[in-house]
DNA sequence: CCTATATTTCGAATTATGTCGAATTATCGA
DNA sequence: TCGATAATTCGACATAATTCGAAATATAGG
């Protein structure tokens, strides 16, 4: 997972799929954001081919799901995988973090 | 920071200094762990050239402290550097993750 | 069935990373 | 001051990662 997110546009697109609001702001956590594919990619400057060479690699990595839905790819993240990493980073000894 | 964790080795270094107790034991945070360079690398069959490039790549990254002790060079983890990386994973909005 | 759109696969070129050994610096004790 | 121990720096090499473009695949709509 680590590998996943050293990546720069990685963890761009990471980060996108899981800040759903403005920044600093909390919402419903419970229901997963959903994006396809070519809208992560915007801003990010890369060929589509490079786009879908790094969503492969998070998606690897069990950091992001995907799921096609007509012409569209959509991709979210669980919660679980945020909590995951959390654990591993504060080891799984404690109920929660901090 | 991610991508200082990347790594296998530098990983299992990072990780040797988190996990001081057993593992799914917890210990008193508010102290930081401290391994001298020689005892990290242990068990890692890493040249010493390589453990200490490594070493210096998690310095680099803000994830380990280093300090001379002697003929020592002593390296630990800062809590808030746990707590840094975990609520950028969960958001900063949120007063504790999850 | 044909076309446009969305995305992936493949192969090749460039760049970055991991690794080691040899030489170097730093420190302590005899 | 000398030698031993601990760790770092440097240069070189092999391997891995990033990136792109061209070609391929999948889907919806006319």
């Amino acid at each position: 997972m680590f590998k996943a997110l050293a990546n720069p546009h990685r963890l761009a697109l990471f980060h996108r799929l899981t800040t759903c609001c403005a920044p600093g702001t909390a919402c419903n956590p419970s229901e997963a954001l959903r994006h396809n594919v070519g809208e992560l990619g915007e801003g990010l400057d890369i060929a589509p081919s490079t786009l879908s060479h790094h969503l492969k690699e998070l998606n690897r990595a069990g950091l992001i799901q995907m799921q096609r839905r007509g012409k569209h790819i959509e991709c979210w993240v669980e919660l679980e995988t945020l909590e995951a990493l959390a654990s591993f980073i504060f080891g799984k000894s404690r109920e929660r973090p901090i």
